[in-house]
DNA sequence: TGATAAGATAGTTTAAACCTATGTTGCGAT
DNA sequence: ATCGCAACATAGGTTTAAACTATCTTATCA
């Protein structure tokens, strides 16, 4: 256990600057009497003396002094250091964040949003980590990740969840397939045909409880939590799929052509949300990554009136 | 002003070690409520929260925690290498000190003294600088010799003086020198010969008091704070000296010889000494060194019954 | 020799640190 | 489902440390 303290050291360094207890008070805010005892205990806690007292004029060190008061100056350095680091960490958009983002749109949406967010804050470190949504929430909930990227399903009320985006889902055809002439689908159109599940937390669930509501029992022919494998074997005519994330583009990583309906249906929106815990104070890196998270989305996706 | 304890800083590394306040409170010996308020206090000071609470199952780092915590772990080392480092400068025989020696005896004795007591305590590192009397106590003063050795003549009662050896003046004549055939000399046979006085305190004190109390005003031709260059011109046959120190040899360095012969006259000792500042409480390193020199007199000087 | 300057000491007050007892909450077992 | 357990938070009180004011001691200088 430590013995002394830093604010001990602060006073002797401050009285060997100074050659003087008085002045050494004064310089530091406290009377004279305080640092007379801070000293002494200091002394007395680490078995040596390290100032001589000259009676009517000040103090020097003594040889043992001098040698102690070098390592002190240093060790005080090294705790100004620290607390600069620490106080700023929570003061200013700077340092590192991590982030968690649902795996489909990480790649859709992180990289202009850390992009964008590099350009308005140089000294920030942004790293992100792509995982399924229970991942993120645990790692989230574990200090793994400041924030986190995802589709809104089940609230859980440890969490605070910004809503930053609506999205409708669509069907995902083959540009060849007989429906893809029509420019909306609807879901019992569908219905007999072979579905292509992506299947992945919690975009299953939100899938197979759409079809559900719409009465609909789907034909599953393959599943994959991988989106582009999704669109490719989509892309191979072996069925249609539904999707929200949307990326740009509509070709399959081995060139088949994409088609992409609107549904007839009015379903439940996707919501694409940021979470933090509750119970975790953000620092001002986070709060502004966040914040900047809802304005990039304000323009992606502009609320319809 | 630092806002934080190094204490604090334990007690949080310890929480993050143990993942848990309660088995950190039973290894440091607090009680648990006693780390919740100094973490918390902790965490305000800092503005930043640094574990994340667990209701039922205890804490773990926030990430911004775990950037705090890796610092704070090299301060708490810093503070704990520093600790062992002050306390221990106190109780070992180890680490350095400075003496001032007289400069007249500084090559006669320093030299044998340093070597034996390095012997016995390898880890100790000896500064030796030398001066004269008004130099050395003003440096024993003002911190910058940890003990001096030196004659005593006027003590000061601000210094802890330890007697090691007294010395009984001595007659320097040129070896051709008439009197230089007798066994002693007395000061009245030398009264009308020239002097060459070693001009150096309390040397010359010394030596002119002693004159004077036999009732001689010498005849001083010459005056050299060089004990050497005293010796050098004794055997250049320019006159006669009187001294203290003996050093090994009765040849000058350029080679004449000297003859070195005791008093007749009873006179006063002179006194070599080591002496310590009485307000400064020596550390074991300075307190071995004295006595070492108190032993090593002994042995050059035994007491006569 | 007295004035002045600088630390030390004494006594008190305030603030910090710590303790015991109790409250709250999530988890797991019956 | 509920009860008990585990773990952190809160409340209230006590001891210890830190700070302040006032006074004493001592060395220096005019």
């Amino acid at each position: 256990m430590l013995r002394f303290t830093l604010r001990q050291l602060e006073h002797a360094l401050a009285i060997a600057e100074l050659g003087s207890l008085a002045k050494a008070a004064l310089h530091l805010g406290v009377a004279q009497p305080s640092l007379s005892a801070s000293l002494q205990k200091l002394e007395a806690q680490l078995g040596l003396q390290l100032f001589i007292r000259h009676h009517a004029q000040g103090v020097t060190p003594s040889p043992q002094g001098l040698r102690f008061l070098n390592e002190a100056r240093s060790l005080v350095a090294h705790g100004n250091d620290f607390q600069r680091d620490s106080t700023v960490a929570g003061m200013l958009v700077e340092g590192e964040i991590t982030i968690g983002s649902f795996s489909t749109f990480a790649p859709v949406y992180a990289p202009k949003l850390i992009a964008g967010f590099q350009v308005l804050h140089p000294k920030a470190r942004i790293k992100l980590e792509e995982g399924a949504q229970e991942q993120l929430l645990a790692g989230l909930r574990a200090g793994h990740y400041d924030l986190v990227l995802f589709y809104t399903l089940d609230l859980q009320d440890d969490l605070k969840v910004t809503e930053l985006a609506r999205v409708k889902p669509y069907v995902l055809l083959n540009a060849n397939h007989a429906l893809a002439r029509k420019k909306q689908v609807s879901l019992h159109e569908m219905a007999n045909e072979p579905l292509i599940l992506l299947d992945i937390l919690p975009s299953r669930t939100y899938f197979t409880r759409m079809l559900e509501s719409a009465g609909i029992t789907p034909k599953i022919s393959f599943s994959s939590p991988s989106l582009e494998l999704v669109r490719g074997l989509v892309g191979q005519g072996l069925g249609y799929s539904l999707l929200i994330t949307r990326p740009h583009g509509d070709a399959t990583y081995d060139g088949e052509q994409l088609a992409i309906r609107p549904l007839v249906e009015e379903v439940e929106d996707g919501v694409i949300a940021i979470a933090a815990l509750k119970s975790l104070r953000p620092t001002r890196l986070i709060s502004t990554f966040e914040e900047f998270c809802v304005n990039f989305f304000k323009r992606i996706h502009p609320k319809r009136p």
